[in-house]
DNA sequence: ACAGCAGTTCGACCTTTATCGAACTGCTGT
DNA sequence: ACAGCAGTTCGATAAAGGTCGAACTGCTGT
């Protein structure tokens, strides 16, 4: 018997700008974006960088909640990317602004 | 002899991304923002809409704080800006992605 | 001087959030 | 089957944040 893993990913409509932007507002979470803005299909571990796997655990699934995040479950690992195209068209523009600093 | 009311408000290089887009993120200060989007010099009152004083006098300092707004002092009333040129000068697009949608 | 108004400060309360170790689940290669 | 790896869940803890009433400060008009 096969048990999938479910990550439900909230609809572009659904999509809150003050969950987005408060996703976006803890400095861990910002590094993340950025990160992932420069490079795609990133594992947690790529991500982690020597912190506790249940804190970041934690961050992924408040990015996740929010939007900001889609994972892929290829096999073992968890392959995390932007949602950039959902969030510019729901929100033209604020990724760009918030990526740009730097 | 006179009392002045300080009020220190940061810096446009010291503006920091996570402390502007967590003072965002709060549903009532996301409101006000939007207000004073709209209009100018709107004091306190016209902000409160009927919610207690001392909650909102907190908002206005997590605003004030992370550099959203600007506070004039004039006789009675605070009149409260946006620091929309501040703003845009060091996180370009950012407000504007903030108060496009609707 | 004083009443009244605008807004802040204080203190209490409760909810949310961040952090982390330990235990767990599920896949992979051998 | 099993060891090992990737990542999640759980539970505890501590800190931050939102809400509000009551008391306070400072200005204004009379």
């Amino acid at each position: 018997m096969s048990k999938v893993k479910i990550v439900t990913h909230p609809q572009v409509q659904d999509l809150e700008l003050t969950k987005v932007l408060h996703a976006l507002s803890d400095p861990v979470r910002l590094e993340l974006v950025r990160m992932l803005a420069a490079q795609r299909d990133l594992p947690c571990s790529a991500l982690c960088l020597g912190r506790p796997k249940s804190s970041m655990s934690h961050h992924f699934k408040t990015m996740i909640n929010a939007g900001l995040l889609r994972v892929d479950v290829a096999g073992n690992v968890h392959l995390n990317n932007l949602r950039l195209d959902d969030l510019e068209s729901r929100f033209p523009g604020l990724m760009a602004a918030v990526l740009e600093p730097r």
